[in-house]
DNA sequence: TTAAAGAGTGAATGCCTATAACTTAATGTT
DNA sequence: AACATTAAGTTATAGGCATTCACTCTTTAA
């Protein structure tokens, strides 16, 4: 007889793993938090927890297993913000701006997160399950291109329009033209890119604020977002 | 008397010293091409040096401290490699896209220098001493403002206008406008997005070539670059 | 010639990841 | 209800790492 009496699936020791492996990811974000991803120690975690650290094996099957774990949620968090910023209406003008401050705010709020996401080294080892990871990233990705709903695209070269069409073939987010595609990437990859440096410091040394910096690059994504499409903000 | 008869400062121990400095460095920074600066050991160094890992300490004052020399160095390396990209003439327009270009080649040619520049943590331990990086990193803007001579300025709000003013008082490359410094931080940041993410492998997802994108974005500054000025590149 | 400074060694500490063999408790079947 | 199986946890261990300390030996400078 199983201890779920009627047709309870989660039997009492699954009821505890799931609670281990939550309160041991819980712990390695914390980590993460603290000192950023090198500081993330299963001896430490283990320890915390009055645990041997031999017992975190079977949970993960390494350290990095853990890690990508991690970057799996932390993409998940952010596309939840993302999501929630995107759907708090304000026309498709206003969802841009609204998606790109819920963008930086995240990654303020969870600044090594941001960087375990985005600082992994290719050759580091850590070789992420594509499954997880890439699904998380696109649906980032999709956010952001669901928010150009009513947007004109960016202008773009013929070689570039017909790659980016290639990728809205495969794109989970349909009925947008290569330049609003183009445009969701252009947005992605400038903002990141001032992020990127905000959060290493390297912005510091000019002492100009990164939040303007920032938000004349948003308006400036918003204009050519507008560029031939009539809708106000 | 000394070994140095005459007048020669570098005695056979200094000389020696560089050398094996160097040495350690040298293998430092194979440790980083092969691995990124996790991979960086001490233990592994004096191995291949055939010395005890203690006698690193009379080098460095720790593992960080030789990172941060690694920083420095690539650091200044970046900027050796633009500063013979921006003379190498073209006019003022042709400065910026050479410049631009040799960026990227750069950080292609050198993928975990350039990690190891950019994705150093805030936390991280790693607390570079402020001479050399803040040096170098201000070399490598001065060479990207420098190729903006001849250029038309961004436009910009007057509160970021104010503060890129007070930030060209404490700069090397004078006589620019605050537009035009403001482009040098949009190429940087840009550009910078770009490779970042490249090199984090996040953009092959779309399939669409980084290469593109990055000429792509470079015309676009060239663009901004060419708003009010009349010469052609 | 001699004293001081520097380079290097060996041993030891205390981290860390990871594996292997073993014990104990929960499970579900007979 | 007794039992075999599976999973979770243990201890012990191996090997790697950075770092410190006490010591030796050699180069330097007086």
């Amino acid at each position: 007889m199983s201890v779920d009496s009627v047709a309870g699936r989660p039997t009492r020791r699954e009821r505890q793993r799931r609670q281990t492996l939550a309160e041991i990811k819980t712990r390695a974000v914390d980590q993460v938090a603290a000192g950023g991803a090198e500081s993330v120690s299963l001896n430490a975690i283990a320890r915390a927890m009055g645990m041997s650290p031999a017992a975190l094996y079977r949970y993960f099957a390494s350290r990095d297993a853990l890690l990508a774990e991690l970057v799996a949620d932390a993409y998940g968090s952010l596309a939840d913000a993302l999501t929630v910023a995107a759907s708090g209406g304000g026309g498709a003008h206003g969802a841009l701006v609204a998606v790109a401050h819920a963008y930086r705010d995240w990654a303020l709020a969870n600044p090594n997160s941001y960087l375990l996401i985005f600082q992994t080294r290719s050759g580091s080892g850590l070789e992420l399950e594509p499954e997880r990871v890439v699904a998380a990233a696109q649906r980032s990705m999709d956010v952001i291109l669901s928010a150009l709903g009513g947007a004109a695209g960016a202008e773009l070269g013929p070689e570039l329009a017909a790659q980016v069409e290639a990728w809205g073939q495969r794109s989970q987010v349909p009925g947008l033209a290569a330049g609003q595609r183009y445009l969701g990437l252009l947005a992605w990859t400038r903002l990141h890119g001032l992020i990127s440096l905000e959060l290493g410091q390297h912005l510091t040394a000019t002492g100009v604020d990164p939040a303007l910096l920032y938000e004349a690059e948003v308006q400036s994504l918003l204009r050519t977002a507008r560029l031939s499409s009539g809708q106000p903000a």
